[in-house]
RNA sequence: GGAGAAAUGGCCGAGUGGUCUAAGGCGCACGCCUGGAAAGUGUGUAUGCCUCAAAAGGGUAUCGGGGGUUCGAAUCCCUCUUUCUCCGCCA
Protein backbone atom coordinates (compact mmCIF):
# COMPACT_ATOMS: atom_id res chain seq x y z
CA UNK A 1 0.00 0.00 0.00
CA UNK A 2 1.31 3.66 -0.34
CA UNK A 3 2.47 5.21 2.26
CA UNK A 4 0.80 7.94 4.45
CA UNK A 5 3.52 10.30 4.35
CA UNK A 6 3.34 10.72 0.24
CA UNK A 7 0.02 11.32 0.48
CA UNK A 8 0.51 14.18 2.71
CA UNK A 9 3.43 15.36 1.12
CA UNK A 10 2.56 15.16 -2.62
CA UNK A 11 -1.40 14.44 -2.79
CA UNK A 12 -1.66 15.73 -6.02
CA UNK A 13 1.13 14.07 -7.42
CA UNK A 14 -0.60 10.82 -6.05
CA UNK A 15 -4.06 11.86 -7.56
CA UNK A 16 -2.47 12.66 -11.46
CA UNK A 17 -0.40 9.92 -11.26
CA UNK A 18 -3.46 7.01 -10.37
CA UNK A 19 -5.93 8.76 -12.88
CA UNK A 20 -3.00 6.78 -15.20
CA UNK A 21 -4.69 3.62 -13.77
CA UNK A 22 -8.17 5.11 -14.60
CA UNK A 23 -8.37 5.56 -10.63
CA UNK A 24 -10.31 8.59 -8.94
CA UNK A 25 -8.49 9.39 -5.84
CA UNK A 26 -9.28 12.51 -4.18
CA UNK A 27 -12.06 11.71 -2.55
CA UNK A 28 -10.68 9.15 -0.76
CA UNK A 29 -7.26 10.79 -0.48
CA UNK A 30 -8.98 13.68 1.64
CA UNK A 31 -10.49 10.94 4.00
CA UNK A 32 -7.29 9.52 4.41
CA UNK A 33 -5.57 12.75 5.51
CA UNK A 34 -9.11 13.57 7.55
CA UNK A 35 -8.44 9.96 9.49
CA UNK A 36 -4.74 10.77 9.77
CA UNK A 37 -5.49 14.08 11.46
CA UNK A 38 -7.78 12.47 14.17
CA UNK A 39 -5.45 9.42 14.63
CA UNK A 40 -2.58 11.68 15.58
CA UNK A 41 -4.67 14.33 17.97
CA UNK A 42 -5.81 11.52 19.89
CA UNK A 43 -2.54 9.18 19.71
CA UNK A 44 -0.99 12.70 21.26
CA UNK A 45 -3.58 12.85 23.89
CA UNK A 46 -3.55 9.44 24.93
CA UNK A 47 -0.11 9.54 25.45
CA UNK A 48 0.09 12.68 27.33
CA UNK A 49 -2.15 10.46 29.92
CA UNK A 50 -0.55 7.44 29.75
CA UNK A 51 2.02 9.59 30.60
CA UNK A 52 0.36 10.65 33.72
CA UNK A 53 -0.55 7.43 35.13
CA UNK A 54 2.55 5.74 35.03
CA UNK A 55 4.02 8.65 36.73
CA UNK A 56 1.23 8.52 39.59
CA UNK A 57 1.91 4.88 39.79
CA UNK A 58 5.05 4.73 40.64
CA UNK A 59 4.21 7.39 42.71
CA UNK A 60 1.77 5.33 44.87
CA UNK A 61 5.04 2.76 44.99
CA UNK A 62 6.97 5.19 46.76
CA UNK A 63 4.16 5.83 49.24
CA UNK A 64 3.76 2.29 50.09
CA UNK A 65 6.96 2.26 51.03
CA UNK A 66 7.08 5.47 53.51
CA UNK A 67 3.78 4.00 54.72
CA UNK A 68 1.42 6.93 53.37
CA UNK A 69 -1.41 5.58 52.84
CA UNK A 70 -4.02 8.05 53.28
CA UNK A 71 -2.78 9.30 49.70
CA UNK A 72 -2.51 6.26 47.94
CA UNK A 73 -6.31 6.10 47.66
CA UNK A 74 -7.00 9.47 46.58
CA UNK A 75 -4.08 8.74 43.65
CA UNK A 76 -6.02 5.37 43.32
CA UNK A 77 -9.03 7.17 42.37
CA UNK A 78 -7.07 9.62 39.66
CA UNK A 79 -5.48 6.54 38.39
CA UNK A 80 -8.96 4.84 37.81
CA UNK A 81 -10.54 7.68 36.16
CA UNK A 82 -7.29 7.86 33.81
CA UNK A 83 -7.25 4.57 32.98
CA UNK A 84 -10.84 4.46 32.15
CA UNK A 85 -10.39 8.06 29.54
CA UNK A 86 -7.05 6.08 28.29
CA UNK A 87 -9.25 3.03 27.30
CA UNK A 88 -11.69 4.81 25.47
CA UNK A 89 -9.01 6.57 23.50
CA UNK A 90 -7.51 3.56 22.70
CA UNK A 91 -10.63 2.12 21.09
CA UNK A 92 -11.24 5.45 19.27
CA UNK A 93 -7.79 5.23 17.92
CA UNK A 94 -8.21 1.66 17.10
CA UNK A 95 -11.40 2.28 15.50
CA UNK A 96 -9.92 5.51 13.25
CA UNK A 97 -6.89 3.32 12.63
CA UNK A 98 -9.05 0.58 10.94
CA UNK A 99 -10.59 2.57 9.28
CA UNK A 100 -7.40 4.39 7.60
CA UNK A 101 -6.33 1.53 6.80
CA UNK A 102 -8.93 0.36 4.56
CA UNK A 103 -9.09 3.09 2.97
CA UNK A 104 -5.77 3.04 2.06
CA UNK A 105 -5.91 -0.50 1.08
CA UNK A 106 -7.98 0.89 -1.63
CA UNK A 107 -5.82 2.88 -3.52
CA UNK A 108 -3.62 0.89 -5.80
CA UNK A 109 0.05 1.54 -6.14
CA UNK A 110 1.59 4.38 -8.65
CA UNK A 111 2.37 3.64 -12.29
CA UNK A 112 6.08 4.75 -13.02
CA UNK A 113 6.07 7.35 -15.04
CA UNK A 114 6.55 6.05 -18.49
CA UNK A 115 3.18 4.17 -17.91
CA UNK A 116 0.97 4.74 -20.89
CA UNK A 117 -2.56 5.73 -20.01
CA UNK A 118 -5.26 3.22 -21.55
CA UNK A 119 -8.13 1.43 -20.96
CA UNK A 120 -7.51 -2.23 -21.24
CA UNK A 121 -5.02 -4.84 -23.24
CA UNK A 122 -5.89 -2.99 -26.90
CA UNK A 123 -3.92 0.03 -25.28
CA UNK A 124 -0.58 -1.73 -24.32
CA UNK A 125 2.48 -0.96 -25.85
CA UNK A 126 4.35 -3.74 -27.83
CA UNK A 127 8.48 -3.14 -26.60
CA UNK A 128 9.64 -5.72 -28.97
CA UNK A 129 9.30 -8.84 -30.55
CA UNK A 130 11.41 -11.81 -31.78
CA UNK A 131 11.05 -15.33 -33.02
CA UNK A 132 9.60 -16.21 -36.44
CA UNK A 133 5.62 -17.41 -36.39
CA UNK A 134 6.10 -21.19 -38.42
CA UNK A 135 4.38 -22.16 -41.45
CA UNK A 136 2.47 -25.15 -39.97
CA UNK A 137 1.11 -28.08 -42.82
CA UNK A 138 -1.84 -28.14 -43.51
CA UNK A 139 -3.38 -30.91 -41.33
CA UNK A 140 -1.77 -28.66 -38.24
CA UNK A 141 -3.92 -28.70 -35.05
CA UNK A 142 -4.49 -26.58 -32.15
CA UNK A 143 -2.95 -28.25 -29.20
CA UNK A 144 -5.87 -29.75 -27.52
CA UNK A 145 -5.84 -31.75 -30.86
CA UNK A 146 -2.53 -32.96 -30.54
CA UNK A 147 -3.20 -33.60 -26.40
CA UNK A 148 -5.45 -36.47 -27.35
CA UNK A 149 -3.66 -37.75 -30.20
CA UNK A 150 -0.80 -38.51 -28.59
CA UNK A 151 -2.46 -39.21 -25.36
CA UNK A 152 -0.21 -36.62 -23.52
CA UNK A 153 -2.78 -34.43 -21.79
CA UNK A 154 -6.25 -35.50 -20.58
CA UNK A 155 -8.38 -32.73 -19.98
CA UNK A 156 -11.91 -35.30 -19.28
CA UNK A 157 -9.45 -37.35 -17.07
CA UNK A 158 -8.85 -34.29 -14.64
CA UNK A 159 -12.45 -33.41 -14.86
CA UNK A 160 -13.72 -37.12 -14.06
CA UNK A 161 -10.88 -36.63 -10.76
CA UNK A 162 -11.45 -32.89 -9.87
CA UNK A 163 -12.92 -30.89 -11.98
CA UNK A 164 -12.14 -28.77 -15.36
CA UNK A 165 -9.52 -26.65 -15.32
CA UNK A 166 -7.58 -29.58 -13.79
CA UNK A 167 -5.51 -31.76 -16.65
CA UNK A 168 -3.79 -35.19 -16.07
CA UNK A 169 -0.56 -35.07 -17.97
CA UNK A 170 0.49 -38.73 -18.82
CA UNK A 171 4.01 -40.30 -20.49
CA UNK A 172 5.94 -37.58 -22.62
CA UNK A 173 3.40 -35.49 -21.97
CA UNK A 174 4.20 -35.37 -17.69
CA UNK A 175 8.43 -35.52 -18.74
CA UNK A 176 7.41 -32.58 -20.92
CA UNK A 177 6.59 -31.01 -17.50
CA UNK A 178 9.48 -31.97 -15.46
CA UNK A 179 11.91 -30.88 -18.26
CA UNK A 180 10.14 -27.26 -18.77
CA UNK A 181 10.50 -27.06 -14.78
CA UNK A 182 14.10 -28.29 -14.33
CA UNK A 183 15.12 -26.09 -17.29
CA UNK A 184 13.47 -23.16 -15.76
CA UNK A 185 14.62 -23.42 -12.41
CA UNK A 186 18.35 -24.35 -14.06
CA UNK A 187 18.45 -21.26 -15.60
CA UNK A 188 17.39 -19.01 -12.50
CA UNK A 189 19.87 -20.54 -10.57
CA UNK A 190 22.49 -20.04 -13.19
CA UNK A 191 21.49 -16.76 -13.25
CA UNK A 192 22.03 -15.99 -9.60
CA UNK A 193 19.09 -17.14 -7.86
CA UNK A 194 18.45 -19.11 -4.75
CA UNK A 195 16.11 -21.84 -5.43
CA UNK A 196 13.19 -21.75 -2.94
CA UNK A 197 10.85 -24.61 -2.01
CA UNK A 198 8.06 -22.67 -0.05
CA UNK A 199 4.93 -24.28 1.21
CA UNK A 200 1.98 -24.13 -1.56
CA UNK A 201 -0.60 -23.35 1.14
CA UNK A 202 -0.44 -19.82 2.96
CA UNK A 203 -1.82 -17.88 5.69
CA UNK A 204 -4.29 -14.80 5.81
CA UNK A 205 -0.81 -12.64 6.70
CA UNK A 206 0.93 -13.66 3.85
CA UNK A 207 -2.10 -13.25 1.24
CA UNK A 208 -2.07 -9.88 2.78
CA UNK A 209 1.50 -8.72 2.40
CA UNK A 210 1.86 -9.38 -1.08
CA UNK A 211 -1.59 -8.18 -1.93
CA UNK A 212 -3.94 -10.74 -2.85
CA UNK A 213 -6.00 -10.00 0.30
CA UNK A 214 -8.41 -8.59 1.04
CA UNK A 215 -9.40 -7.61 -2.34
CA UNK A 216 -8.36 -10.27 -4.00
CA UNK A 217 -10.00 -13.49 -1.84
CA UNK A 218 -12.60 -14.50 -4.65
CA UNK A 219 -9.46 -15.73 -6.68
CA UNK A 220 -8.14 -18.20 -4.51
CA UNK A 221 -9.19 -21.29 -2.91
CA UNK A 222 -9.87 -21.23 0.51
CA UNK A 223 -9.07 -24.32 2.93
CA UNK A 224 -11.85 -22.95 5.36
CA UNK A 225 -11.08 -25.73 8.40
CA UNK A 226 -7.48 -24.33 8.97
CA UNK A 227 -8.14 -20.39 7.61
CA UNK A 228 -5.52 -21.09 4.78
CA UNK A 229 -5.22 -20.62 1.40
CA UNK A 230 -3.82 -22.10 -1.93
CA UNK A 231 -1.42 -19.80 -3.34
CA UNK A 232 -1.89 -18.44 -6.94
CA UNK A 233 1.67 -17.98 -7.63
CA UNK A 234 4.80 -18.88 -5.66
CA UNK A 235 5.48 -14.98 -5.19
CA UNK A 236 3.40 -14.98 -2.50
CA UNK A 237 5.54 -17.46 -0.04
CA UNK A 238 8.29 -16.81 -1.59
CA UNK A 239 7.81 -12.81 -1.03
CA UNK A 240 6.64 -13.31 2.31
CA UNK A 241 9.85 -15.47 3.48
CA UNK A 242 11.37 -11.84 3.93
CA UNK A 243 7.75 -10.00 5.84
CA UNK A 244 9.13 -7.90 8.88
CA UNK A 245 12.55 -7.95 7.94
CA UNK A 246 15.10 -5.48 8.17
CA UNK A 247 17.55 -5.81 5.49
CA UNK A 248 21.58 -3.84 4.88
CA UNK A 249 21.80 -1.88 1.69
CA UNK A 250 24.45 -4.45 1.01
CA UNK A 251 22.11 -7.56 0.72
CA UNK A 252 20.74 -6.28 -2.53
CA UNK A 253 20.09 -7.79 -4.77
CA UNK A 254 18.25 -10.49 -2.89
CA UNK A 255 16.81 -12.95 -5.74
CA UNK A 256 15.47 -16.59 -4.89
CA UNK A 257 13.67 -18.55 -7.44
CA UNK A 258 10.84 -21.47 -7.26
CA UNK A 259 8.72 -24.03 -8.46
CA UNK A 260 5.10 -24.56 -7.29
CA UNK A 261 2.18 -25.35 -8.76
CA UNK A 262 -0.71 -22.42 -8.98
CA UNK A 263 -4.19 -22.82 -7.87
CA UNK A 264 -6.47 -19.44 -9.29
CA UNK A 265 -10.20 -19.93 -9.21
CA UNK A 266 -10.88 -17.70 -12.12
CA UNK A 267 -14.04 -16.98 -11.47
CA UNK A 268 -15.91 -14.84 -13.75
CA UNK A 269 -13.73 -16.07 -17.03
CA UNK A 270 -16.27 -18.69 -18.43
CA UNK A 271 -16.18 -19.57 -22.04
CA UNK A 272 -13.70 -17.23 -23.42
CA UNK A 273 -9.87 -18.50 -24.23
CA UNK A 274 -10.44 -21.52 -21.86
CA UNK A 275 -9.89 -24.32 -23.83
CA UNK A 276 -7.40 -26.88 -23.62
CA UNK A 277 -4.43 -25.04 -21.23
CA UNK A 278 -5.53 -22.20 -22.03
CA UNK A 279 -6.53 -21.21 -18.94
CA UNK A 280 -6.76 -23.34 -16.10
CA UNK A 281 -7.50 -23.88 -11.94
CA UNK A 282 -4.34 -25.69 -11.95
CA UNK A 283 -0.99 -25.13 -13.50
CA UNK A 284 2.97 -24.72 -12.90
CA UNK A 285 5.04 -22.15 -12.64
CA UNK A 286 8.39 -21.36 -12.21
CA UNK A 287 8.86 -17.57 -10.15
CA UNK A 288 11.39 -15.60 -10.13
CA UNK A 289 11.86 -12.42 -7.17
CA UNK A 290 13.85 -9.91 -6.43
CA UNK A 291 14.23 -7.39 -3.13
CA UNK A 292 16.35 -4.40 -4.62
CA UNK A 293 17.41 -0.70 -3.23
CA UNK A 294 15.14 1.48 -4.59
CA UNK A 295 18.07 3.43 -6.87
CA UNK A 296 18.33 0.65 -8.74
CA UNK A 297 15.02 -1.78 -9.32
CA UNK A 298 14.66 -0.33 -12.32
CA UNK A 299 18.04 -2.30 -13.29
CA UNK A 300 16.43 -5.53 -11.71
CA UNK A 301 13.82 -4.93 -14.28
CA UNK A 302 15.58 -5.03 -17.39
CA UNK A 303 17.08 -7.60 -16.13
CA UNK A 304 14.33 -9.85 -15.30
CA UNK A 305 13.18 -8.54 -18.67
CA UNK A 306 16.28 -10.07 -20.13
CA UNK A 307 16.00 -13.12 -18.06
CA UNK A 308 12.55 -13.93 -19.51
CA UNK A 309 13.19 -12.96 -22.79
CA UNK A 310 16.32 -15.63 -23.10
CA UNK A 311 14.27 -18.23 -22.08
CA UNK A 312 11.53 -17.78 -24.59
CA UNK A 313 14.22 -17.48 -27.20
CA UNK A 314 16.17 -20.88 -25.95
CA UNK A 315 12.84 -22.75 -26.58
CA UNK A 316 12.67 -21.17 -30.10
CA UNK A 317 8.91 -19.46 -29.54
CA UNK A 318 7.54 -16.36 -31.64
CA UNK A 319 7.09 -13.88 -28.82
CA UNK A 320 6.54 -10.27 -28.20
CA UNK A 321 7.12 -8.05 -25.25
CA UNK A 322 4.35 -5.21 -24.13
CA UNK A 323 4.50 -3.00 -21.45
CA UNK A 324 1.35 -3.12 -20.04
CA UNK A 325 -1.13 0.28 -19.90
CA UNK A 326 -2.43 2.12 -16.58
CA UNK A 327 -5.51 0.40 -17.23
CA UNK A 328 -4.28 -3.44 -17.97
CA UNK A 329 -2.14 -3.05 -14.86
CA UNK A 330 -2.48 -5.10 -11.88
CA UNK A 331 -3.53 -3.10 -8.11
CA UNK A 332 -0.01 -3.33 -7.03
CA UNK A 333 1.98 -3.34 -9.65
CA UNK A 334 4.42 0.27 -11.10
CA UNK A 335 5.47 -1.38 -14.10
CA UNK A 336 4.51 -4.36 -16.17
CA UNK A 337 6.23 -6.55 -18.81
CA UNK A 338 3.93 -9.14 -20.38
CA UNK A 339 5.27 -12.24 -22.24
CA UNK A 340 3.05 -13.42 -25.14
CA UNK A 341 4.01 -16.58 -27.34
CA UNK A 342 2.50 -17.14 -30.51
CA UNK A 343 0.73 -20.03 -30.62
CA UNK A 344 0.48 -21.08 -34.21
CA UNK A 345 -2.39 -23.33 -34.70
CA UNK A 346 -4.51 -21.50 -32.56
CA UNK A 347 -3.37 -18.12 -34.19
CA UNK A 348 -3.46 -16.20 -31.01
CA UNK A 349 -0.74 -14.59 -28.70
CA UNK A 350 -0.92 -15.92 -24.75
CA UNK A 351 0.57 -14.51 -21.55
CA UNK A 352 3.27 -16.81 -20.41
CA UNK A 353 4.80 -14.06 -18.13
CA UNK A 354 4.45 -10.98 -16.16
CA UNK A 355 7.32 -8.82 -14.67
CA UNK A 356 6.81 -6.53 -12.38
CA UNK A 357 8.34 -3.81 -10.16
CA UNK A 358 6.51 -3.12 -7.21
CA UNK A 359 8.37 -0.84 -5.79
CA UNK A 360 7.51 0.08 -1.92
CA UNK A 361 4.11 -0.78 -2.47
CA UNK A 362 4.42 -4.65 -1.04
CA UNK A 363 7.21 -3.41 0.89
CA UNK A 364 4.90 -1.40 2.96
CA UNK A 365 2.60 -4.07 3.46
CA UNK A 366 5.29 -6.53 4.27
CA UNK A 367 7.20 -4.41 6.61
CA UNK A 368 10.09 -5.11 4.67
CA UNK A 369 12.77 -2.29 4.77
CA UNK A 370 16.61 -1.95 4.34
CA UNK A 371 19.18 0.85 6.22
CA UNK A 372 21.70 2.47 4.48
CA UNK A 373 25.18 1.58 5.79
CA UNK A 374 25.69 3.64 9.00
CA UNK A 375 22.22 5.30 9.08
CA UNK A 376 19.74 4.66 11.83
CA UNK A 377 16.45 5.50 9.73
CA UNK A 378 14.64 2.19 7.82
CA UNK A 379 13.57 2.65 4.11
CA UNK A 380 11.42 0.43 2.11
CA UNK A 381 12.63 -2.38 -0.06
CA UNK A 382 11.79 -2.32 -3.55
CA UNK A 383 10.33 -5.78 -4.76
CA UNK A 384 9.52 -7.36 -8.31
CA UNK A 385 8.98 -10.39 -9.39
CA UNK A 386 8.05 -12.43 -12.92
CA UNK A 387 7.25 -15.23 -14.23
CA UNK A 388 9.90 -17.78 -16.04
CA UNK A 389 7.88 -19.23 -16.91
CA UNK A 390 4.26 -20.09 -16.40
CA UNK A 391 4.15 -24.11 -18.07
CA UNK A 392 0.65 -24.52 -19.86
CA UNK A 393 0.74 -22.15 -22.23
CA UNK A 394 4.57 -22.62 -23.22
CA UNK A 395 3.36 -25.84 -24.03
CA UNK A 396 0.38 -25.31 -25.89
CA UNK A 397 2.62 -22.98 -28.40
CA UNK A 398 4.86 -25.50 -28.66
CA UNK A 399 3.37 -28.14 -29.25
CA UNK A 400 1.15 -26.23 -31.80
CA UNK A 401 4.06 -25.10 -33.49
CA UNK A 402 6.34 -27.31 -34.05
CA UNK A 403 3.53 -30.13 -35.02
CA UNK A 404 4.50 -31.85 -38.05
CA UNK A 405 3.20 -34.89 -39.77
CA UNK A 406 5.54 -37.25 -38.12
CA UNK A 407 4.85 -35.51 -34.79
CA UNK A 408 5.80 -32.48 -32.28
CA UNK A 409 9.56 -31.96 -32.17
CA UNK A 410 11.08 -30.89 -28.98
CA UNK A 411 13.08 -27.74 -29.19
CA UNK A 412 17.22 -28.33 -28.78
CA UNK A 413 17.37 -26.79 -25.32
CA UNK A 414 15.03 -29.20 -23.96
CA UNK A 415 16.45 -32.89 -25.33
CA UNK A 416 18.63 -33.25 -22.26
CA UNK A 417 15.86 -32.82 -19.94
CA UNK A 418 13.10 -34.84 -21.54
CA UNK A 419 15.52 -37.62 -23.19
CA UNK A 420 13.65 -37.32 -26.35
CA UNK A 421 13.25 -35.64 -29.26
CA UNK A 422 9.59 -35.75 -30.47
CA UNK A 423 6.43 -36.87 -29.61
CA UNK A 424 4.83 -39.00 -31.91
C1' G B 1 -3.97 -37.24 19.38
C1' G B 2 -2.32 -37.68 25.04
C1' A B 3 1.10 -35.97 29.21
C1' G B 4 4.75 -32.49 30.69
C1' A B 5 8.18 -28.25 29.99
C1' A B 6 9.31 -23.82 27.66
C1' A B 7 9.07 -18.91 24.53
C1' U B 8 12.93 -12.33 27.19
C1' G B 9 16.79 -7.62 22.69
C1' G B 10 21.12 -9.55 16.56
C1' C B 11 22.51 -14.20 19.71
C1' C B 12 23.10 -16.59 24.72
C1' G B 13 20.93 -15.71 29.28
C1' A B 14 19.20 -13.47 34.42
C1' G B 15 14.77 -11.74 36.08
C1' U B 16 8.04 -14.75 40.40
C1' G B 17 4.07 -7.56 41.47
C1' G B 18 6.83 -1.18 42.28
C1' U B 19 14.35 0.44 42.52
C1' C B 20 12.94 -3.27 35.00
C1' U B 21 14.56 3.08 32.60
C1' A B 22 15.37 -5.49 31.44
C1' A B 23 21.34 -7.64 34.91
C1' G B 24 25.43 -10.18 32.78
C1' G B 25 27.86 -12.22 28.56
C1' C B 26 28.69 -12.78 23.19
C1' G B 27 28.50 -10.27 18.64
C1' C B 28 28.69 -5.60 16.12
C1' A B 29 30.11 -0.12 15.63
C1' C B 30 33.15 3.87 17.17
C1' G B 31 37.21 5.69 20.33
C1' C B 32 41.66 4.96 23.48
C1' C B 33 46.01 1.90 23.76
C1' U B 34 49.64 -0.23 19.55
C1' G B 35 54.67 0.69 14.53
C1' G B 36 50.28 -2.45 12.94
C1' A B 37 47.15 -6.14 14.91
C1' A B 38 45.46 -9.26 18.92
C1' A B 39 44.60 -8.63 23.98
C1' G B 40 43.01 -4.80 27.20
C1' U B 41 39.84 -0.62 27.96
C1' G B 42 35.76 3.09 27.35
C1' U B 43 31.23 4.42 24.90
C1' G B 44 27.25 3.04 22.02
C1' U B 45 24.14 -0.82 20.07
C1' A B 46 15.73 -2.75 18.88
C1' U B 47 11.01 -1.47 16.34
C1' G B 48 6.30 1.18 15.60
C1' C B 49 3.59 5.55 16.67
C1' C B 50 3.13 10.78 18.70
C1' U B 51 5.83 15.49 19.41
C1' C B 52 9.74 18.71 16.90
C1' A B 53 10.75 22.63 10.28
C1' A B 54 14.83 19.03 10.68
C1' A B 55 18.39 16.92 13.85
C1' A B 56 18.97 16.34 18.90
C1' G B 57 15.69 15.55 22.59
C1' G B 58 11.05 14.16 24.86
C1' G B 59 6.48 10.97 25.28
C1' U B 60 4.22 6.18 24.46
C1' A B 61 3.69 1.04 23.24
C1' U B 62 6.14 -3.59 22.52
C1' C B 63 9.59 -9.45 26.98
C1' G B 64 5.75 -15.47 21.29
C1' G B 65 0.13 -13.44 19.67
C1' G B 66 -4.55 -11.86 21.81
C1' G B 67 -7.45 -10.88 26.19
C1' G B 68 -7.86 -10.17 31.62
C1' U B 69 -6.62 -9.05 37.11
C1' U B 70 -4.09 -4.64 39.51
C1' C B 71 -3.12 2.13 41.24
C1' G B 72 1.14 -0.59 38.90
C1' A B 73 2.59 -6.86 35.01
C1' A B 74 8.40 -9.71 31.62
C1' U B 75 6.50 -11.51 36.47
C1' C B 76 -0.34 -13.44 38.27
C1' C B 77 -4.90 -15.49 35.40
C1' C B 78 -7.40 -17.06 30.63
C1' U B 79 -6.71 -18.25 25.56
C1' C B 80 -4.16 -19.18 21.03
C1' U B 81 0.41 -20.28 18.47
C1' U B 82 5.17 -22.32 18.23
C1' U B 83 9.32 -25.23 20.10
C1' C B 84 11.34 -29.21 23.12
C1' U B 85 10.82 -34.11 25.93
C1' C B 86 8.00 -38.63 26.51
C1' C B 87 3.88 -41.77 24.61
C1' G B 88 0.58 -43.14 20.51
C1' C B 89 -0.24 -43.08 15.17
C1' C B 90 2.00 -42.46 10.42
C1' A B 91 4.73 -41.28 4.58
Amino acid sequence: MLTLKILQENKDYVIERLSVKNYKAETIINQILEFDQKRRSIQNSMDTNQSELNKIAKEIGALFKSGNTNEVNQLKDKNTQLKELVKNQGEELTSIEKQLNTLLLQLPNLPHTSVPSGKGAEDNKEIRSGGNKPSLYSGAVPHWDLAKKYDIIDFELGNKITGSGFPVYKGKGAKLQRALINFFIDEATEAGYLEIQPPILVNEDSGFGTGQLPDKEGQMYHIGIDNLYLIPTAEVPVTNIYRDVILSASDFPIKMTAYTPCFRREAGSYGKDVRGLNRLHQFDKVEIVQFQHPEKSYQSLEEMVKHVEGLVKKLELPYRILQLCGGDMSFTSALTYDFEVYSAAQGKWLEVSSVSNFESYQANRLKLRFREEGEKKTILAHTLNGSALALPRIVASLLENNQTPEGIIIPQVLRKYTGFDMIN
